[in-house]
DNA sequence: AGGTCGACCTGGCAGC
DNA sequence: TGCTGCCAGGTCGACC
């Protein structure tokens, strides 16, 4: 699914777009991706809402309306949120799960390959456990070394699946822990309550510095992200481990080695990440 | 409590 | 061509 910079993308693209219009009509196709509530309840109570802003938290994106509800989208491995000036019943993809009509004539969809994600509709953000466990947002001024070395500290767990615990640090996914760790120049193996000062500060200043490039370049598209327009995002050319198996490595031409780490592919270069 | 694994789904691709 | 098995960016609950 989309990460951090995915889901950021999407929401700066969608605020100027949605910003004070309502939903005028609401179609769900799929009832697997509404969490909580059945499928005409959420359809009446979202109808009539007018969105007065659009946040991310972690891979989160929450729509606040102005009736005191809000509504939590999880896109995990395969969903998108696409704004569309036109949507034909007939010639919809077999993806959407969830068509919003808007007040000016256009319309949201949200698509889902897998049925993965999940929208939720709550009059309290608090209420919803996902957000309310959220670890730092590595973006704020908040994710200092300090804080980084606190969330570490007595952890077992390689270093890896300790950056995609979105209970100590909100919005790494699989993709970015890899190019992060290459960039600091650290094992994905070592364990991350082992980690020196050093390293610590080098992870923090790596994870900043990777996901605003990725912000600014809309993201990566490795199979089904997409914005808000429907485009790839480019930081896909810019990925130097993830996915590189085999491959060169770029600093030093070793072949990039994948290992499977809590069940999911880690990618690294044995010889310039100790 | 912390860590790992399988489940949730569908589709693409490699290999035979 | 068609079948099988493996893989996929995330989270959650069960289990050790």
């Amino acid at each position: 699914m989309p990460e951090l910079p995915e889901v950021e993308t999407i929401k700066r693209d969608l605020i100027p777009r949605l910003k004070n219009l309502s939903i005028v009509h609401t179609k769900i196709f799929d009832n697997r991706v509404i969490k909580d509530l059945n499928q005409k309840t959420f359809e009446s109570r979202v109808t009539g809402c007018t969105i007065s802003d659009l946040k991310r938290q972690g891979k989160a994106l929450i729509f606040y309306f102005d009736s005191n509800q809000f509504m939590v989208v999880q896109l995990k491995m395969t969903g998108q949120l696409i704004y569309s000036k036109a949507f034909d019943s007939a010639a919809r993809s077999r993806d959407t799960k969830v068509v919003f009509t808007l007040s000016n004539g256009d319309f949201l969809l949200y698509n889902d390959q897998r049925t993965f994600g999940w929208l939720i509709l709550t009059e309290s953000l608090q209420k919803i456990s996902f957000l309310s466990t959220l670890g730092v947002e590595p973006l704020e001024k908040t994710f200092t070394a300090t804080r980084l070395k606190a969330k570490f500290l007595n952890r077992k767990a390689p270093v890896k699946s300790a950056l995609l615990n979105q209970h100590l640090v909100a919005g790494i996914g699989n993709i970015y822990a890899s190019e992060i760790l290459f960039d600091a120049g650290i094992s994905p193996v070592r364990q991350a309550g082992q980690m020196n000062q050093e390293e610590i500060v080098l992870l923090v200043k790596m994870t900043k510095k990777v996901l605003n490039k990725a912000i600014r370049l809309r993201g990566s598209s490795m199979r089904n992200y997409r914005d808000a327009e429907g485009n790839e995002g480019l930081f896909k050319k810019h990925i130097k481990v993830y996915a590189r198996e085999n491959q060169p490595c770029v600093k030093c031409g070793e072949l990039i080695v994948r290992i499977v780490q809590s069940g999911r592919s880690t990618f690294y270069c044995e010889h310039c990440q100790k």
